[in-house]
DNA sequence: ACATCCACTAATGTATACATTGACAAGTTA
DNA sequence: TAACTTGTCAATGTATACATTAGTGGATGT
């Protein structure tokens, strides 16, 4: 995202130190290896990724735009938690951005590769779920949401989406275990498949909308349940 | 947006370099004053504004992340042009972004206050069609749907819109002089109003949507029948 | 014990020095 | 001429020095 890429003759991406400490600092905080109320100092960001305060600001920075940290004055970064307030904007923009997708989605013509790939992801999810693997069902079920997403060729909404995506991905991960089989999930992509493959707009968008809703509700209402309200 | 403010005793905000910069460099892009295609150079920006490259570069970090301006490795950075196939992106996103505020506006209790100032908006759009103030219709217009986004009370929302009405703020302006009275337009926000005052959801959503849908064809059109590739 | 004030300090904000690199143009070769 | 090589340098990337300021803790007085 934004992210200053330079190619090299190799076709290898040679990245800044900012990137570099962009990347690292996002992943460990999407592992939750720094979990959220973690806070952290320029200067002390600087040192565990052995770099100048520079890089390291610029990395909190963008991380901050992106919402997954917080930067107070003279208190470092701090990584942000999510409340079920949160989870309930994030799943109303999902709602609406990722049924503007598949509306959109639907209106375009398809190369049967990326057809393809679309049905090859629901069907993974159907495996794993079999399987009862949730970790990979969860992964094939993100998998499926961006593909779709990146199937309406909106640039904006696309990038907005996975911000969204990255900023809930904590909550998807620790509430896998709690929520009931998604046996209706996997149909319900299948329905949107289908009504993008018959170009049908506004079914698309008519069923991801009712998915996401009852996708949004499920969490928040397990975040309530089980009183998990800062993640 | 994202802008780091310290309070002093007398509720005055000190702003630092970084934001007076910020602030500047956009004010002169939506302005025009730095027209699309305008290339600076961090330290073009720094001497422009009177600041250290410090400053400089990282309000330009910001209206990169807004979409505002582009940042190419040396050659500083570039305001960008809008084309058509920009607008498209953004009005499918305000249509989907707009009637879900809409829609979670419609299901929220509001004071008076807040109530009698999106009416009295509506009426200052009515009033400046019939002088025929254009730009002032334009104004109200804004107020008008960012009072309704503000009303969702979706933080995260109210932000994503804002930066797409200023990603498109320009090319709002330029066609101004050259669409249609927006007598319709009038309408369709007193029936939003309506929606919401009476709790109606669903349909203050649905309105909302095909205003946009309508907005967003006509900006469109027009581009393309008077040809304007790139704002 | 408690509130208030103040000085100190640590952290950020800003400027600047230094290192790296990609764009360009002059020169070379075919 | 056109394609290719290479050296230069300007612009960015990075580190660091310096300026500013908010938070903290201790001294003071009640």
């Amino acid at each position: 995202m934004a992210v200053t890429h330079r190619q090299t003759k190799t076709g290898k991406v040679k990245l800044s130190l900012t990137d570099k400490a962009y990347n690292e600092l996002k992943r460990r905080i999407l592992d939750n290896e720094l979990p959220p109320g973690t806070q952290l100092m320029e200067s002390e960001l600087a040192e565990l990724l052995d770099i100048s305060r520079t890089p390291a600001r610029e990395a909190m920075m963008r991380l901050e735009v992106e919402g997954l940290v917080e930067v107070r004055a003279r208190h470092g970064m701090k990584v942000k938690p999510i409340s079920v307030s949160d989870m309930n904007e994030i799943y109303a923009l999902l709602t609406g951005l990722e049924s503007t997708a598949a509306w959109q989605a639907a209106q375009i013509d398809h190369s049967k590769k990326t057809l393809d790939a679309l049905r090859q992801t629901v069907k993974e999810m159907d495996d794993t779920l079999v399987n009862g693997d949730m970790k990979a069902w969860a992964a094939a079920d993100e998998a499926f949401h961006r593909q779709l997403v990146e199937m309406s060729g909106n640039q904006r909404l696309i990038q907005i989406v996975h911000r969204l995506l990255d900023q809930s991905y904590r909550v998807r991960m620790m509430t896998l275990s709690l929520r009931p089989k998604p046996a209706k999930s996997n149909e319900d992509h299948a329905d949107v498949v289908d009504a993008i493959v018959n170009k049908d707009a506004e079914e698309a968008r008519r069923i991801h909308r009712i998915h996401r809703e009852k996708a949004g509700d499920m969490l928040v209402g397990l975040l309530k349940k089980y009183n998990l309200t800062q993640l």
